[in-house]
DNA sequence: ATGTTC
């Protein structure tokens, strides 16, 4: 394959392949890392008609039919959608609750034991556990997002009001061609935490000064205990787009489109499979942010058994990081598609959510396990990626090939267990989590650093961790 | 990622 290599700007590569440009955005280390097979699959992707523009952020690694770590853009005009550059967890994102607490508070290892066995009794992390709200209709919450929650689930506006999107309208009679078995196996998951690399985890904060300003605004102070979420749409989610990755191929076939990997699915935005894939993947984005807001509303309940009913933990932002949303570029409306690519718009950016209009808003970084996560801003240059930056660490190794080449004593290890600054672990054996482990993903201040060079965002905060939860 | 293998 032709490999055309031409620099932009520090951390800035543009790569010419066969079939078009892709962008890297990455240090010189982290760009040395990225294997052949990521072009292979950007050239693939980049054989899709019309295509706008297409980058890697640091954290990109191979991923099924487009690579973890793309961000990928089409006119709403002319373009397309792709259920397979979206990605299986549609809707998968991060959520940030800030508490008044100090590390010192949570450091007694028992405090953290009683925080982590509270909040499973409200956030089942058993994958077939059903959650608590039996109470909420799960189409409600698939039609209208946040809005078709009962409202004693919404403690505040705020609850509201800090997210990238409270609710996705769309038209909903595309729900009619569902089949029923997703509705079927959906029911009983709102406000469960999934698994693989899906967590709750508890950290403190480390400010420095030249972001102190920014952070104090954000109601952010060093040493702070914050709680970090990671989830998705669950089943909802997963299966439906399964189910348009196959209707979309079937349709593929049909019009002839031919592209050597036969696990990338696109269809035109104005087709039939394009305008269905569009609307149903907004019910699983509804589900998925209120899927959140519910685990995030039994964690808060679990803080105020522990510390009392007047503690307060109020949102800090949600957003995600796996989804196609329609934003206005170059004076035109334009599909942008981000697999684990987390949007980062800067200070007076427009499409800024109201409340973070004038700072622009948090992009929430998680890392590895026993890593650190990053709070982060985005930055105007950032308009030469869309906006977009990396949405963690990244893989480097797969599942399988982790749980050959790591043993359970260097996962321990890297959670430093037995010393004081102990990550604790919902998990009686690391066996099941080893998949999970920081050797099995990049070197997250590496991709951050790789980000900041590149002048897409700057760090507001690093977050450390002091307690994981994972599913089990 | 996923009630995981149509």
């Amino acid at each position: 394959m032709n490999m055309q290599q031409k620099m932009h700007g520090n951390n800035h590569y543009e790569i010419g392949l066969d079939h078009g440009n892709v962008h890297v955005f990455a240090n010189a280390e982290v760009f040395q890392s990225f294997e052949a097979k990521v072009y292979e699959m950007a050239d693939n992707n980049l054989r899709i008609p019309r295509n706008v523009y297409m980058s890697y952020t640091p954290d990109a690694h191979v991923g099924v039919g487009t690579c973890i770590g793309t961000t990928a853009v089409w006119s709403m005009k002319d373009g397309i959608v792709s259920p397979s550059i979206v990605g299986v967890d549609i809707g998968c994102g991060m959520r940030v609750h800030t508490t008044p607490l100090h590390k010192r508070d949570i450091q007694d290892k028992a405090v953290r034991r009683a925080l982590i066995a509270a909040i499973e009794s409200y956030v089942p992390t058993n994958e077939r556990t059903n959650s608590h709200f039996a109470d909420i209709d799960i189409m409600e919450v698939v039609k209208q997002g946040l809005r078709g929650l009962p409202s004693k689930y919404v403690p505040d506006n705020q609850w509201i009001t800090h997210v990238e999107e409270s609710t996705f309208q769309y038209d909903h009679t595309y729900l009619e061609h569902l089949p029923p078995k997703i509705r079927k196996n959906a029911r009983g998951q709102l406000g469960t935490l999934g698994s693989g690399n899906h967590f709750i985890e508890l950290q403190y904060l480390e400010i420095n000064e030249a972001s102190a300003e920014l952070a104090a605004k954000w109601g952010l102070f060093d040493g702070q205990v914050v709680i970090m979420i990671h989830s998705g749409s669950r089943a909802w989610g997963a299966m439906l787009g399964r189910e348009y990755n196959k209707v979309m191929k079937e349709a593929m076939y049909h019009w002839g489109v031919e592209n050597p990997d036969p696990n990338l699915i696109y269809a035109p935005i104005t087709s039939k499979e394009g305008k269905t894939y569009l609307n149903l993947m907004y019910s699983a984005l509804n589900f998925a942010v209120s899927n959140r807001h519910m685990i995030a509303f039994g964690v808060r309940q679990a803080f105020k058994d522990v510390f009392g009913p007047q503690i307060e933990t109020p949102v800090l932002y949600d957003l995600m990081h796996n989804y196609a949303l329609k934003e206005f570029h170059r004076n035109q409306p334009m599909l942008v598609h981000r697999k684990g690519a987390t949007r980062a718009l800067p200070p007076n950016h427009f499409l800024n959510t109201p409340v973070y209009k004038e700072t622009g808003h948090p992009a929430l970084i998680p890392g590895s396990m026993g890593t650190s996560s990053y709070i982060m801003v985005g930055k105007e240059e950032g308009l030469k990626n869309f906006y977009s930056i990396c949405h963690g660490a990244g893989r480097v190794r797969s599942r399988r090939a982790t749980k050959e080449a790591v043993t359970i004593d260097q996962f321990a290890q890297s959670l430093r267990i037995g010393t004081e600054e102990e990550i604790l672990v919902n998990h009686r054996s690391l066996e099941t989590i080893l998949d999970e482990c920081p050797q099995a993903y990049k070197d997250v201040d590496q991709i951050i650093d790789s980000v900041v060079g590149a002048s897409l965002a700057d760090v507001v905060a690093r977050c450390i961790p002091m307690a994981a939860i994972k599913g089990k």
